[in-house]
DNA sequence: TTGACATGCCTAAAAGCTTTAGGTATAAAT
DNA sequence: ATTTATACCTAAAGCTTTTAGGCATGTCAA
């Protein structure tokens, strides 16, 4: 493998799935396996999620008591719900305004002109 | 410290110096110290990325060939310029399409309404 | 002239997040 | 009966940024 086919993990989402998460439990109670499939879904597929990424953070995150848990039994198996709690709504505001933040000031970078 | 005074280290800041760096120098030629301080002055005083986290990032880029460095004795300091290569041309334009895939991606879930 | 500060380069360890790569179990479909 | 989809979980690896230094020269004020 040639040194330029090397892993350029630049991938721009950190803390992408952490923001979805809180925004979709702010609309509606989703379980975990859900919320993986709506993400991508809901970016019109462009973000896609692995399982072993959204679980962890949705233990964190209650953890945090940003969410809360329900238990519910549907045709046998076992679904987890999760739903935005107080809490969870600020942090998710945050996480808002920081993201918009960071975006305009990528985009003002990336737009920038040098004064000569 | 309470649990929830917790780092959150989720930034969304995640590759922004790569693309950032390749962006300033398809402009004109800069040197490290310069480079640091124009992404912080091109973001609109937003984005502030470390010595520690720009430095190493444009040995790698040369190593890949994305960009050249030329040496220049300036007042007894002496300063490395960097300057993009054709490859790095190509990189940055992969890179700024992945930046907008992402982005309209996360705006999209954002603003993402549930079929109900 | 000495002390502080900005310039200009560098690196290693720590911290953080996502991916990869599994594992377990039940229901549905072929 | 076997595969696929559902539904949960975790640990190790892989990447990137932060933190926290180190080294050396020039400038400016005290």
């Amino acid at each position: 493998m040639a040194k330029s086919d090397k892993k350029r993990g630049a991938s721009f989402l950190n803390g992408v799935p952490n923001l979805l998460i809180l925004k979709l439990l702010s609309r509606r109670e989703m379980y975990g396996y859900e919320l993986v499939r709506s993400i991508q879904q809901a970016s019109g597929e462009a973000l896609v999620f692995a399982e072993g990424c959204i679980y962890p953070l949705l233990h964190v995150l209650e953890e945090e008591g940003c969410i809360s848990s329900r238990e519910q039994a549907i045709n046998g198996r076992t679904r987890l719900y999760y739903l935005l709690t107080g809490k969870g709504e600020q942090r998710l505001a945050e996480m808002e305004r920081e993201w918009d933040r960071v975006r305009q000031g990528v985009v003002q970078a990336l737009n920038w002109e040098p004064v000569s």
